[in-house]
RNA sequence: GCCCACGUAACUCAGUAGGUAGAGUACUUCCUUGGUAAGGAAGAAGUCACCGGUUCGAAUCCGGUCGUGGGCUCCA
């Protein structure tokens, strides 16, 4: 028989006869324990199982379980183990639709009258178990689509023959293990006994194919991993998650609240939570007046027909609230701020000479949400945009989307923010302006994100119908991404309102409008900021820098001095002089996660100082009042400039 | 909007053969004045989300509405 050549990572060359297996062929080539590590090979780059036969000369690389590419093949192989467990115990009345592996588990879609329940979680699980000591082999077939459509129609599977019949090869795999058989790609590992740690974590609703006009399949998602320790720190993270939940949280340090009594998806900033909202905003606005930018406010109503000039309604008027009368005249709750500043635009005649115009906006708009979408301060119905529309000539556009990312990733970074993935979205299929200008504005955004030297992927066709766009997803501490910052070029707007201005050739001109949100929504971004730091804001941002606890009543008089000059001093600051023992006043001040705690005995008083402990049980030694307030604005100053120097997280 | 689950004091939760409610925390008062994560006692606090039905009787069963959670869909 003849030989060939397969190429191993390393670049070295061997030789195994044509027609063996991938498993046979590891046993000539590696050692036995990277082989018994082996889940699949990748063969010219496409990956492959064991059992699959080695044709033709080809680059051939071990995939070893420790490879994030394995548990993918494991995550898809326990979707297919527990889609045969649940098949095995609830018969024909299920069908089976889809079971893909996710970012952190699998999950199988089934059709099925009854609805499943936390307790059959179990009882599949003891199944899977079952099938997994079984050590059942996945074996791989392909079979013409037609054969493919006979076996699932007498199988009784209908979403397969569905999937089936717009398969546009002729030929398809499926795979068996056991008693199951389903249409799949592959790779899947060699056999169920791979499958050591499991777990079936949820149960969700999900539409057939992802379209909501299709029938309503029920979703089991789980996770697997290769081992139980792998397991149990996922576990145990999704429980540290948990612990960040900026509803829990919000509640728990009194930053806002949500109430039926108000609405769903409205927000009641309470005191705490008010005054994150302005440190906040007043960072925004001065980021913004060092780099040029003015301030608006405009109305939260207009009249409709704005709207229907704008084209909102058109395009968005299901998401807007229905319209209100007043005076017989027709008003719509805003969904966005950019009518408005056009309109200011609008109020004389503009010149070449005054672009670019940068106008930026704390603008709160009203966006009617279905009520399913609606999640705490991550999806509401009324929300703050950090706002701003850049007015400009063409060949100013780069210039102002480079400075734009400047401010951008400036501002992110305060935060910690400087890991993120950027996307540039390109013309989708329905789309306003001319060709030209398309190319001209995304050109213009690639340029300056080039020039800037930052990476970013194209998102071909995912750019809004009246320009290109590029948005920024940040990842938080514990590695989850948001996406917050958007940067959309506008054709649309400035033709719909008829804005001109006067060029250096004394000609009308129409300018190119930029909408961009650097942080999205305060709302949004306020969740982000609380999950991201946990609830222990740097002393910067924290609603109160310092709360003073005093050891006993005789300090009172000296307690309430310290706290009226800090507070002259603009530190934010509270005392606690409750009747209690210094240690339930710690204990109170630590859950509030107050970054300093002043602690007042009769020694302090004599002195004339304050202990500060600091939220990691630290002590600062006892300083001064004019000490102390000059740590809180140096801690104030670099925050705002993004050194973060954090006490005690 | 759709699927599933849930909705008991301010908070976290207990309360299944249907007989008009309980704990801890917080709150108020009193005692205690105590140096780095909960001192003690007493008290007040709930139309058991709302509406309707079944029943002699419903927090508990049924239906509807509203809301919350996990997903799906959507997100200018």
């Amino acid at each position: 028989m003849a030989d060939i050549s397969l190429t191993l990572p390393d670049g070295e060359c061997k030789t195994v006869a044509k027609g063996v297996t991938v498993a046979d062929a590891l046993k000539a080539l590696v050692s036995n324990k990277t082989r018994k590590k082996t889940v699949a090979v990748r063969l010219d780059g496409r990956l492959m199982d064991l059992s699959a036969v080695l044709e033709s000369d080809a680059s051939f690389e071990p995939i070893s379980s420790d490879a994030p590419e394995a548990l993918e093949i494991l995550r898809h192989s326990a979707a297919h183990v527990m889609a045969e467990a649940v098949v095995s115990l609830f018969g024909d009345e299920v069908k089976v639709a889809i079971g893909p592996a996710t970012a952190d588990g699998f999950y199988y879609d089934f059709d099925r009258s009854e609805p499943f329940t936390p307790d059959d979680f179990e009882r599949i699980e003891a199944k899977m178990k079952e099938l997994v000591a079984a050590a059942a082999p996945f074996s791989r077939e392909t079979m013409p689509v037609a054969a493919a459509i006979e076996l699932f129609t007498k199988s009784g599977q209908p979403y397969k023959v569905e999937l089936l019949k717009e398969i546009a090869e002729d030929e398809v795999s499926i795979y068996r293990q056991g008693a199951f058989v389903d249409l799949c790609r592959g790779p899947h590992l060699p056999h169920t006994g791979f499958l050591q740690a499991f777990k079936i974590v949820k149960l969700a609703g999900a539409y057939w194919r992802g379209n909501e006009n299709n029938q309503m399949l029920q979703r089991l998602y789980g996770t697997a991993f290769f081992d139980g320790k792998a397991l149990t720190a996922y576990l145990h993270q999704l429980e540290e998650a948990k612990k960040r939940d900026h509803r829990k949280l919000g509640k728990e340090l009194e930053l806002f609240s949500i109430q039926d009594q108000v609405g769903p998806g409205l927000i009641l900033w309470q005191p705490k939570g008010a005054l994150l909202r302005k440190i906040l905003e007043d960072h925004w606005r001065d980021e913004h007046y060092r780099n040029d930018y003015e301030l608006l406010f405009t109305p939260h109503i207009a009249r409709r027909d704005m709207w229907q000039t704008s084209g909102h309604l058109d395009f968005y008027g299901e998401n807007m609230f229905s319209p209100m009368d007043i005076d017989e005249v027709s008003y719509q709750l805003k969904p966005m701020n950019c009518p408005f500043h056009i309109a200011i635009y609008k109020t004389r005649m503009r010149s070449y000479r005054e672009f670019p115009l940068r106008w930026c906006e704390l603008g709160t708009v009203y966006r009617y949400e279905k009520t399913g979408a609606l999640h705490g301060l991550m999806r509401v119905r009324g929300f703050t945009q950090d706002d701003a529309h850049i007015f400009c000539k063409p060949d100013q556009l780069e210039k102002e989307i480079y400075n734009i990312l400047d401010l951008n990733l400036h501002i992110l970074q305060t935060f910690g923010f400087d890991n993120y993935d950027i996307y540039l979205s390109t013309r989708p299929e329905k789309y306003v302006g001319d060709d030209e200008h398309w190319e001209q504005a995304t050109n213009a955004l690639k340029l300056a994100l080039e020039k800037k030297g930052l990476k970013y992927e194209i998102d071909p066709g995912e750019g809004v119908f009246y320009g290109p766009k590029i948005d920024i997803k940040i990842k938080d501490v514990i590695g989850r991404s948001w996406q917050c910052s958007t940067i959309q070029v506008d054709f649309n707007l400035p033709e719909r309102f008829e804005i001109s201005y006067t060029g250096e050739d004394g000609n009308k001109h129409q300018p190119i409008m930029i909408h961009r949100a650097l942080m999205g929504s305060l709302e949004r971004f306020l969740g982000v900021l609380i999950e991201h730091y946990a609830g222990a804001f740097p002393v910067w941002l924290a609603p109160t820098q310092a709360r003073i606890l005093n050891i006993t009543d005789a300090q009172a008089d000296y307690v309430e001095e310290v706290y009226q000059e800090l507070r002259r001093a603009g530190v934010r600051i509270e005392k606690d002089l409750r009747n209690e023992k210094l240690n339930y006043k710690i204990r109170d001040a630590q859950m509030q996660k107050i970054p300093y705690m002043l602690i007042i005995g009769d020694k302090e008083m004599e002195e004339r100082q304050v202990t500060v402990r600091l939220r990691d049980g630290k002590n600062l030694p006892a300083m001064s009042l004019p000490e102390f307030a000059a740590l809180v604005a140096k801690e104030n100053e670099q925050g705002r400039r993004g050194v973060c120097n954090n006490p005690g997280k």
